[in-house]
RNA sequence: CGGGGUGUAGUGUAACGGCAGCACAAGUCCUUUGGGAGGAUUUACUCUGGGUUCGAAUCCCAGCACCCCGACCA
C-alpha cells in the first residue's frame, strides 16, 4: 500500500473521468508542456509542447500554401484609432484589450492596443495595396502571438490572455470568391483536426449573437471535450464589406466602376493543443495522435552489465532502421527501465520498443503501444513495417475514440424540458431553433448557460417549431455550455 | 470582474504565537536496471508587502498566484 503511495506521487494521481480539471493541469505540467509565469494567463509554452505546435504549423502551412496563401508579419501594436475604425469590432474586444501607454516614461500621444487580433492593423495596408481588380485577391497569413486580456480563470492552452495562433486575412472582388475561400478554409481546419489531431469536429454557421465583432457570419468547427463541455476549436469569417468601408479598401473592377472589397479572416490557435491532451489523455499521462507526436517511438534498452554491449548495440541499430520515423533511443543510464517506461507514457508517445538481453538472443524486440497497453514481440526483419502500421492503426484508434465519445454526447430533441436535462446532463443538444437572438438569451438563462454553437450546412426544410420559443424552427443547431 | 477555497524546499506534506521538520526529487560516489531499485553523502523551504506582538509559518489587512463556480472569448 505504501509503495502504491508512492507511486501515485510521481504519477497523475487525479483520474480524467472523476477529477478532470485536476487531472488535465497535472498531465500539462508533469508532461512538461507549460510553465507558469508571474502573469497571470500568461504561460511558457515548454519545447514539447511547442515541437507539437511547430507540427501543426507545418501541416497547415502547406495547406494554405496550396491555394496561394503566403504569410508577413504585421505590427503587435496597434493605434488606438485605427481599432476603433470599426464599430461593432471595438465594441467586442474593447473589453479585453491591453494597453501601451508609455514609452520610457513619457506618456505616449496616442494610446496603442497589443494585437487581440489583427484585422484593423493589417487592413491598414491593405486599403495601400489595393486599387484595381487585377490586385486581388489578397492572400495573407500571419503566424504571431496575441493578448487578450480576460478576467476568467486561465486554463493551460485552453483559456490563457497570451496565445499563439495563425491568422489569415484576404480580400477578394467579390461575396461569391470570399464565401468560397471562408469555406474552403473551414474545410481544411476541419481536416486539420481529424487526420492530425485526431479530432473529430462538426461544422457550422454561428448564430448572429455568437459571431466574430465585425463579421457578416462566422463559420466555425467545434468539438466536445472530456468534461462535456463544448469548445471551438476554429473560426473562419466572412467579413462581407464591413471593414472594407471602415477602412476605404476600394478598388476598379473590369467596368471602370469603383468598388468595396470582400474579405475573410480566419484562424485556430494553441487551444488546439489543449483540446487535444484533453481529449486523447488517459489516466497515466498523454496519449499523443502519431502524426503530430514530436516523438512517434522511443527505444528502451534493458541494461544489464554483462549485456549492455550487445543491448545497446542493437538498440542502436533499431533506431537507424527507423530512421524515417521520429524516434528516440534513451540510453541513460541513471534511470531504471520501470521508471523510463512511466515517463514515456506520461509524455504520450505512441509507441515503445523494449530490447533486452531475450530480445537479442531471439533477434525480436517488444513493441507496446500507448493507446492500448498492448504488448507485442516482434522479430527483428518485421519491426519497421509493425512500426509503421501500428502508428496508423493508433491514430485511428484515437480519432474513433474520439468519435464515439462526440456521438454519445450529442443529443437530438424537440422538447424544451429534455434540452435542459440534456445541458444539465453535459451533453451536446441538437435541437430545432428559430435562430432569433432573444430567443438563444433566453435559452442561455432557462438551461443555466447553454449558447448555440454552430448550425450545420445544408439542411432539409423542416416543419417543427422552435424547441424554445413558438416561431417556426429555420434550422437545427447545436447547444451547450462551452469552454 | 463577482462568490467560495488554498498558499511551508523543485514536488507533496508536518509544526500550541516560542529552535521550521519529514518524504520524494536534485547533486556526488558505490551497487543496480524486463513496470517508478538500494546504500552513503550533499544541497535546498514559510508567496509578496504592511500591521499586532518581547517573539509570527501560525493572528489581522492588502496584493499576487493557483483551484472550483458564475458574467466575456479562440
Amino acid at each position: 500500500m505504501k509503495k502504491q503511495e508512492k507511486t501515485d506521487e510521481k504519477g497523475v494521481n487525479a483520474t480524467k473521468l472523476d477529477n478532470f480539471s485536476e487531472w488535465y493541469t497535472q498531465v500539462i505540467q508533469k508532461a512538461e508542456l507549460m510553465e507558469y509565469t508571474k502573469v497571470s494567463g500568461c504561460m511558457v509554452i515548454r519545447p514539447y509542447a511547442y515541437e507539437i505546435w511547430e507540427n501543426a504549423q507545418a501541416f497547415f502551412d502547406k495547406k494554405i500554401k496550396k491555394i496561394g496563401v503566403k504569410n508577413a508579419s504585421f505590427p503587435l501594436l496597434i493605434p488606438e484609432e485605427l481599432l476603433n475604425r470599426e464599430k461593432e469590432h471595438v465594441k467586442g474586444f474593447s473589453p479585453e484589450v491591453a494597453w501601451v501607454t508609455h514609452g520610457g516614461n513619457s506618456k505616449l500621444p496616442e494610446r496603442l492596443a497589443i494585437r487581440p487580433t489583427s484585422e484593423t492593423i493589417i487592413y491598414d495596408s491593405y486599403k495601400k495595396w489595393v486599387r484595381s481588380y487585377n490586385d486581388l485577391p489578397i492572400l495573407i497569413n500571419q503566424w504571431c502571438n496575441i493578448v487578450r486580456w480576460e478576467f476568467k480563470h486561465p486554463v493551460p492552452f485552453l483559456r490563457t490572455r497570451e496565445f499563439l495562433w495563425q491568422e489569415g486575412h484576404t480580400v477578394h472582388a467579390t461575396k461569391e470568391e470570399m464565401d468560397k475561400l471562408a469555406m474552403t478554409i473551414l474545410d481544411i481546419y476541419v481536416n486539420m483536426f481529424e487526420e492530425l489531431y485526431a479530432i473529430p469536429v462538426f461544422k457550422g454557421l454561428k448564430s448572429d449573437k455568437e459571431k466574430f465583432a465585425g463579421a457578416d457570419y462566422t463559420l466555425s468547427v467545434e468539438t466536445v471535450f472530456p468534461n462535456g463541455k463544448a469548445v471551438q476549436a476554429a473560426t473562419s469569417h466572412g467579413l462581407g464589406q464591413n471593414f472594407s468601408k471602415s477602412f476605404g479598401i476600394k478598388f476598379t473592377d473590369e467596368n471602370e466602376k469603383k468598388q468595396f472589397a470582400w474579405q475573410t479572416s480566419w484562424g485556430f490557435s494553441t487551444r488546439s493543443l489543449g483540446i487535444m491532451f484533453g481529449m486523447h489523455g488517459d489516466d497515466k499521462g498523454l496519449v499523443m495522435p502519431p502524426r503530430i507526436a514530436p516523438i512517434q517511438v522511443v527505444i528502451v534498452p534493458i541494461i544489464f552489465d554483462k549485456t549492455k554491449d550487445v543491448v545497446m548495440k542493437k538498440s542502436s541499430v533499431i533506431k537507424k532502421s527507423l530512421s524515417s520515423f521520429l524516434v528516440e533511443l534513451d540510453g541513460r543510464g541513471n534511470y531504471s527501465a520501470g521508471w523510463k517506461f512511466n515517463q514515456w507514457e506520461m509524455k504520450g508517445v505512441p509507441l515503445r520498443i523494449e530490447v533486452g538481453p531475450k530480445d537479442v538472443e531471439n533477434k525480436q524486440v517488444v513493441i507496446v503501444r500507448r493507446d492500448t497497453g498492448e504488448k507485442l514481440s516482434v522479430k527483428d526483419k518485421d519491426v519497421k513495417k509493425k512500426v509503421k502500421e501500428l502508428l496508423e492503426v493508433i491514430q485511428q484508434n484515437l480519432f474513433d475514440k474520439a468519435k464515439k465519445f462526440m456521438n454519445e454526447n450529442i443529443v437530438e430533441t424537440t422538447d424544451f424540458d429534455a434540452m435542459i436535462s440534456i445541458i444539465g446532463a453535459k451533453k451536446i443538444a441538437y435541437v430545432p431553433w428559430c435562430g432569433e437572438a432573444d430567443c438563444e438569451d433566453w435559452i442561455k438563462e432557462k438551461t443555466g448557460g447553454a449558447k448555440s454553437l454552430n448550425i450545420p450546412f445544408n439542411q432539409k426544410k423542416i416543419e417543427r417549431k422552435c424547441v424554445h420559443c413558438d416561431n417556426p424552427a429555420k434550422f437545427y443547431a447545436y447547444f451547450a455550455k462551452s469552454y
